[in-house]
DNA sequence: GTGAAAGCGCTAACAA
DNA sequence: TTGTTAGCGCTTTCAC
């Protein structure tokens, strides 16, 4: 009683109090310490067994729950994990925010999640740190750091991992782009097509994230390797998106000369490639084939064949890794790159006749 | 000096020293003391001129943060704001997130996301209210309250406000959604078409999210007001979703006689009704039109016509509610209502010839 | 306009 | 196994 800071009050007042039970109201109730409780909620050792069952009993009357700023205050941990996404509203990143979200509130922890959406905000989040002991460990996703920045984000101090891009340092999960891309062009190159083009999303100006460009670099390197060709007015890019991806395709559209088929960047822009294609009468895939990246859950309705990569297991491993490192086992520099697989659809199909025939 | 518990320190080693600075590192480098730094800081009144520059300074050089822990303890706010969904991955509930986390990060609040998931999780939600504590205020999305859970809730004494569903006692922003399902019927009423049907998603067993049903009865009532009909075997559901869309209309097409058009309860199931359509040889829309309910980014690319909402705005505007709420003024119990509007694209047409000529 | 002092409600070392 | 004692780093009266 005396031990009681806010001093006692009577115990059968407990529901009509005012404001939430504290551990001392706990404590008294099971007419222990406020350290026992503290030790026996949290599942400590050396706790008698019977004191144990007396403290959650008393816990449960009161409906009582540690204050979380009480408590992180005391211990410096946050039970919270941060989630960092450049959008929030493309489906890539949904479906990965969604992988971490399972696996860590499985874990006891929520998250914070955080959306850059543009350089400015990607320049904010690294220079104020607005995650800065409000969690204890973050997935970054897709987001490509400099080495400085990186240096930064870990002065932090809490553990980082990624989805994507290619940060040293820290754990990372991801596919092997390059080798993504190589399925796509292998199977236009199977199905007889030789003059081939891209449709990909520019970067957004200082939102650096990782995807664009590093699947345009491997095309140029694919189609070599798969023997097709491509020219530079073949290969465009506008924002990333649907939006983006139908603006991208006009262009190219209007050349004098096509090529037979196209390779998207990712679903969503092959996406807008297919409508520009509609509205323009290029028949997919009779005039045109087109092959996108992700496996899109659209993917199915509009018939595009594309290369699919496991987009949720890559938040919920990345999820795993960081939690593993926060409770200080697994390797804090692990890397894990997931498979990807060819789904064939109905927008691929070999060339228009006239060109294979030309090209004999 | 002696005023600081953590003793001090060169003030040189300001930058090689361990751990964060805290608020007495910087009262001892502007030379006052901890209570100034914190009004200063925070922009409260009753400060000096010039000495809201010192501590700027002397911040800005120890590249101070206060500790969200210590200073949501001392002051019981959080500067995190929760937002609540039934699920992650439909592109409704991110737009709205999208909405929300805009408006209340410009307000300088961090953004708590929880998924419900499941009637599983929903109950957890309810049950634990984890978010207890840890935010200061919480939108709630589509989410279909009992009474006793909205008291459960509101006991945890922060505002609340919600987008769709139609909690009384706090604020709401949502649409008509009867209005929007009769704009979508009057619309095939004028194409001249009389045998109507609905695919639509069930509910999610224990998960009581707001519009599944609401939809429905809407559309019943919307076919008599247009002088349409339906049938028992016209109305036909499944799981919220593409997939859900795509099953529960393949039994809708193996009855003998067939309705000229489909009210799909949300464009995510529109898509996959079109889907089974496809696959069943059944033309969209000269064998069948097909109209969705949200103008889905999708919608344009697949070409379906739908009743547009506004979705993202509706998240911040309930976010601009709740911050208002938050800080005492506004109508905690305010409701909004947002604009609908018919987007006509190429899934709609008059019904085949033969049954209009059938029926002249 | 500023400072001193008293918590906020918990955790963690140490003692017992 | 349990209790005591200090903080964790801020905010907030209240005096000055």
């Amino acid at each position: 009683m005396s031990a009681d800071p806010r001093g006692s009050r009577d115990p059968d007042d407990a529901l009509a109090e005012q404001g939430p039970a504290s551990i001392f109201d706990v404590a008294d109730r099971a007419g222990v310490s406020a350290s026992t409780v503290s030790r026996s909620l949290r599942g400590l050792p050396n706790v008698a067994p019977a004191t144990r069952v007396r403290v959650a009993l008393a816990a449960e009357e009161l409906a009582y729950v540690a204050s979380p700023a009480a408590s992180g205050l005391a211990s410096g941990r946050t039970s919270t994990v941060g989630i960092v996404v450049p959008f929030l509203t493309r489906w890539f990143f949904m479906r990965v925010v969604q992988g971490v979200e399972e696996v860590v509130r499985a874990a006891g922890y929520d998250v914070l999640l955080h959306n850059l959406r543009d350089g400015a905000g990607r320049e904010q989040f690294l220079e104020r740190l607005p995650l800065n002991r409000k969690v204890d460990g973050m997935v970054l996703v897709d987001l490509a750091l400099q080495p400085d920045e990186q240096a930064r984000l870990q002065s932090l101090g809490v553990p980082v991992t990624v989805v994507g891009g290619d940060a040293l340092g820290v754990g990372a999960v991801g596919i092997d782009d390059a080798a993504g891309v190589r399925i796509a062009l292998q199977h236009l190159s199977h199905l007889g097509h030789h003059d081939v083009g891209m449709v990909g999303g520019t970067a957004v100006p200082g939102l650096d994230f990782a995807v664009p460009g590093s699947r345009r670099l491997a095309f140029l390197d694919a189609v070599d390797e798969a023997c097709l060709a491509t020219a530079p007015e073949w290969v465009v890019s506008d924002d990333w998106g649907i939006e983006g991806g139908a603006r991208a395709t006009e262009p190219l559209l209007s050349g004098r000369r096509l090529p037979t088929a196209l390779f998207a960047e990712c679903d969503e822009i092959a996406f807008g490639a297919l409508r520009t294609l509609r509205l323009a009468g290029l028949d997919v895939p009779r005039r045109m084939s087109v092959i996108g990246f992700d496996d899109h859950e659209m993917a199915s309705v509009v018939n595009l064949t594309t290369v699919a990569q496991p987009v949720q297991a890559q938040g919920a491993a990345a999820a795993t890794m960081l939690l593993d490192v926060m409770h200080g086992r697994g390797d804090p520099f692990a890397r894990l790159v997931m498979p990807m697989q060819l789904v064939v659809r109905g927008s691929t199909a070999p060339p228009p006749r006239r060109r294979r025939v030309d090209r004999r």
